[in-house]
DNA sequence: AACTTACGAAACATCATAAGTTACATAAAA
DNA sequence: TTTTATGTAACTTATGATGTTTCGTAAGTT
């Protein structure tokens, strides 16, 4: 399956948004990510949305960071870009009552809802900011 | 994106397997699962080749367990149907040696494999049996 | 031996979604 | 007025599980 890249690369560009400390066009941020500028926005404006970051028209526009990195966390960018769930493994609900597939369900169910609240919860612990200063991981 | 729901299948038809006591059609099993033949076939295929289940030709042949569910983890399953990861979330790999990238990807990087060990580890944990049984999620 | 059943497997179509692309409208600064 | 940029719609591409058609092969039945 094709894998959904976007959170990786809005992190990047908000890091490199903080040090350059100045608008950069969405054609600049989409040589950096080997991209186009279309695919930039579209992401882009998912963090607009949320207040992350602005935009400005015309000459001398582009994004620029709305909040200090220190205030937004892996976890608020995650969920700006993601309405669909973090895994690949998916539950069939085809059957009407076969207590065989409930229960292969709930035990699926069960540890893919604990791994997805550990990795919400990691991603809640990460500020932007360790990015940008060099991030040691915990392990 | 689609999600992977052969894990899920598989899992359900393993258990039926198990209580049925005799082989199996894959066009019964399509049945069950709301699908067609060949997709039975090519799956459980996996799962031969790794000696969970046998195929027999001819009348009244099909699919038998080749291994007592107390035998097989849901872990053994997964390993068996996928090549590919757990989750939609990709890294980029499309720069040179930017120090941003390399925090951003370890940051990300980090938290996925502590929470794909965890469900692998989990997965590990439980046999099918208990499936046949009546799973009660550890939460 | 001929027939039927069932798996094995190749080849191709479908679906969903991020990504990529084209085209045009709109706002802001020069 | 021209140039620069974002905003957005519409369409195409890529990927991998899923779905489908078709034929080959093995095994039991008649």
């Amino acid at each position: 399956m094709r894998k959904d890249s976007r959170l990786s690369r809005m992190l990047h560009v908000l890091v490199h948004l903080h040090q350059l400390q100045h608008a950069v066009t969405s054609e600049q941020l989409a040589l950096m990510l080997h991209t186009n500028p279309v695919v930039v926005r579209r992401t882009m404006a998912l963090l607009r949305e949320q207040g992350y970051v602005s935009a400005v028209k015309g000459h001398g526009g582009g994004w620029t960071l709305a909040k200090p990195l220190h205030k937004i966390t892996l976890l608020d960018i995650h969920r700006s870009l993601s309405e669909s769930t973090l895994f690949t493994i998916g539950l069939t609900d085809e059957h009407n009552n076969c207590p065989i597939e409930k229960a292969v369900n709930l035990a699926i169910d069960d540890v893919l809802q604990e791994a997805e609240a550990l990795v919400l919860r990691r991603f809640g612990e990460v500020t932007l900011d360790k990015l940008a200063a060099g991030y040691i991981p915990a392990g």
